[in-house]
DNA sequence: GGACTAATGCTCAGTTTGAGTATTAGTTGT
DNA sequence: ACAACTAATACTCAAACTGAGCATTAGTCC
C-alpha cells in the first residue's frame, strides 16, 4: 500500500449573537466568497476541538466565544470545505470537517473587532415568519417548488417541510427545507454544484427570496445550526446564552421570535415562562421607548442546573 | 515546521438492536477488553463516514445496519480510542473518533452471525428502572455518591441527575448520570483512568451494581447514545427501525419500556399512540400465549414522512 | 388632565394527561 | 360445555395545560 494520503481536519463555527435586531452570524471571507470562520485542526498544538474552535475564532475575529457545542463532522467526499487558502493541503489529502455551534451574548458594541456580523436571515428569507418579507419570500419561491414537484412524494415532502395543506409549520425543520430547495435547483449552491459537474450555466437565481450563498456548503452547515438551535430552545434554556443578563419579558420574547422566525402569543408567553421558574425578577424595572415600564428578569439558578427545560413556543394566532 | 502527525480516523459504531428481552448492543473485543465495534476511516476507499461504518461492522460482524446516524466526534487527546491493534498507528499519530449510532430491527435468531450481543443494562445497571433488579443497583450507589456529594453543588447534581429530592427522574439524561458515577470513582473506568495517571491502583468495585466496564472511553460514548435515543424516541418514530414490521401494542410498549428503562401506563400509552396516527392496524390478530388475542399493527405511512413526530411516554404510577 | 403605548392581569373553553374501573375474547384445565 | 385465568380493549373523570381574548395599569408625551 502507498502512503496513505494525510487527513486534514477543518473545523468551522456558526457563531450566533444577538443584536437588537434579531439573530446575528459571524462571517468571514471577501465579498463573493463569504462563508463561516473556517480554521484547521492542529494535531500537536490543540488539545480539543473545542478549545482549537475558541482558538481560531478569537485569532481571526477578536471575538471570545461563550456557549460552545459540537454541531455535526462532515467528511462526504465532494464536499470539502475549502482550505485552499491555508496553502497547506494538496490535492491528495482528505478534509473532513468538524463544525461548531457558538452563542455569544448580545452584541455590545465595543465588543465588535474584526468579522463581519450579519443578519442570519440574509440567508434563508422563507424562514422569518415575523414579517411579511419573510412570507413573501415563501410566496415567491412556492411556484417553482410546486413546478419541481412532479411526484406525489415531493409534493408531499414540500407540504410536509414548508407547512402546506393542514401541515403545520415547523420552525426547526430548517435543514429539511433547505434541502429540499437545493434539490429543486432553487439556491444557488446547487447551480454551482451542478455547474462544476456537468459544464452548465443556469439561469441567476433572484437573491432577495433565495437568499445569498455561501462559499462550499456553509449554508447547509448554517441551516443544520439553525435547526438545531431551535430545537434545542424547547428543551434546554440556552436562549440565556444569548440574551443580556438583565431583560424584560418582552425582550426575550423578540429574541425567541428572532430565532424561531415566528410570531409568539404575548400573555401565553409569559405565562409559561413564569412558570417555569426559568426567570426571576430582579426588582429593576426598564424605562421603555414608550408605554408602562416592564420589570427587569435574570435566568434563575435552577435554569443552570443540568437537567433544566427549555421554553414552550405558544404560537401567535393567525 | 516539521512533517505534521498524521490524523487517524476512526469510527465506532454503537449498533442496536431489540431483541425479545429487550435493547442490546454488538460489541466486539475480547474477554476482558471488550468495546464497541471500530474500525478505521480509509480516506481513499471510503466516500462518507456512515458508508465506512457500514462497511466495517458488516466485515467485521457480517451484520448489515439499516438506520444509520452520526452521534458524535471525539477528539480530545488522552481519551483516544485504541488503534493498536491496527498495527498501522504511531506514538505521534493524533486519533479522532467519529462515532454512530445504528438501528437493526429485531434480531432473528438466523441473523446474528459475528460478534457479541449483549444487553445494555449490563453496563447501566441503574438506567432500568422497570425491574427491581435496577432500581436496587441505585440504591446501593447512593451510599457512595452522598459520600462524594460533600458540597452543595454537587448534591444538586446528584438530585438533578437520578431524580431525588422531589426532581423527576429523566431517562435520557444516562451521560449526566454516568459522568457522575465517573467523577465519583464509581465506575471501574474512573479507577483505570486515574490509576494510569498516579500509579495508584483503588480497590475493585462491585460489577454486580457499578456495571461492566468498557475498553477506552466507550462506555461513555455508549452512555451518550443511550441518551440521544431514548430522547429521540420522543420527537421522532425511529422506535419503528428497532421493532418488527408487525407488532401488537403491547410489544411497542415492551420495546419503548426496554429502551427508555421505565414502565409506562398501557392505557394511556395506547391512547396517545392511536391519537398519533403513528400506526395502523393491518387486519391480523396475533395469537399470544394467554390472555385475549391482540391485533397486530405496522406504522403508517404518515410516520415514514419527513417531520413526523414521535411517541408520548406517559408514565406508570408509583 | 387626556391620549397613547406597552406591560400585566384574568377568564374561559377546548385539549391533553394521569389514574383507574369495567368489559371482552381467547386459552387451558376438568 | 363450563369455570378460571390472562391480556387486550373500552370508558370515565378530574386536574393540568393551551389557545385566544378582554380588561387594567403605569409611565411618557402633549
Amino acid at each position: 500500500m502507498n502512503a496513505t494520503p494525510r487527513v486534514i481536519i477543518g473545523l468551522s463555527a456558526v457563531v450566533v449573537a444577538a443584536s437588537g435586531k434579531g439573530p446575528e452570524l459571524l462571517l468571514s471571507g471577501s465579498p463573493g466568497a463569504i462563508g463561516l470562520p473556517f480554521g484547521s485542526f492542529d494535531p500537536i498544538g490543540h488539545r480539543t476541538f473545542e478549545l482549537a474552535v475558541r482558538d481560531f475564532v478569537t485569532s481571526q475575529t477578536g471575538f471570545a466565544l461563550g456557549y460552545v457545542e459540537q454541531l455535526y463532522t462532515f467528511g462526504d467526499k465532494g464536499r470539502e470545505a475549502p482550505v485552499a487558502d491555508m496553502g497547506q493541503s494538496s490535492d491528495a489529502d482528505r478534509v473532513v470537517s468538524v463544525g461548531y455551534i457558538a452563542l455569544a451574548s448580545s452584541i455590545v458594541e465595543g465588543q465588535r473587532r474584526a468579522g463581519v456580523w450579519a443578519d442570519w436571515y440574509r440567508f434563508f428569507p422563507w424562514e422569518d415568519r415575523r414579517s411579511t418579507a419573510g412570507m413573501r419570500a415563501l410566496d415567491l419561491l412556492m411556484p417553482d417548488l410546486n413546478a419541481w414537484a412532479t411526484t406525489t412524494e415531493r409534493q408531499s415532502r414540500v407540504a410536509m417541510a414548508f407547512g402546506l395543506h393542514g401541515q403545520s409549520w415547523q420552525e426547526s425543520q430548517v435543514l429539511d427545507r433547505f434541502e429540499l430547495l437545493y434539490e429543486a435547483g432553487l439556491v444557488q449552491e446547487a447551480q454551482r454544484d451542478r455547474a462544476n459537474s456537468h459544464g452548465s450555466v443556469a439561469p441567476a437565481l433572484e437573491r432577495a427570496y433565495v437568499g445569498e450563498p455561501l462559499v462550499s456548503d456553509h449554508r447547509r452547515i448554517l441551516a443544520t445550526a439553525m435547526g438545531r438551535l431551535r430545537a434545542k430552545i424547547r428543551y434546554r434554556p440556552i436562549i440565556f446564552d444569548l440574551a443580556p443578563v438583565r431583560f424584560t419579558l418582552s425582550e426575550l420574547q423578540d429574541l425567541v421570535e428572532a430565532l424561531s422566525g415566528v410570531k409568539l402569543h404575548k400573555q401565553n408567553f409569559r405565562r409559561t415562562l413564569e412558570r417555569s421558574g426559568l426567570v426571576e425578577s430582579t426588582g429593576a424595572m426598564h424605562a421603555e421607548t414608550g408605554g408602562r415600564p416592564a420589570m427587569l428578569f435574570t435566568r434563575s439558578s435552577t435554569s443552570r442546573q443540568a437537567g433544566a427545560s427549555g421554553l414552550s413556543l405558544p404560537l401567535a394566532k393567525r
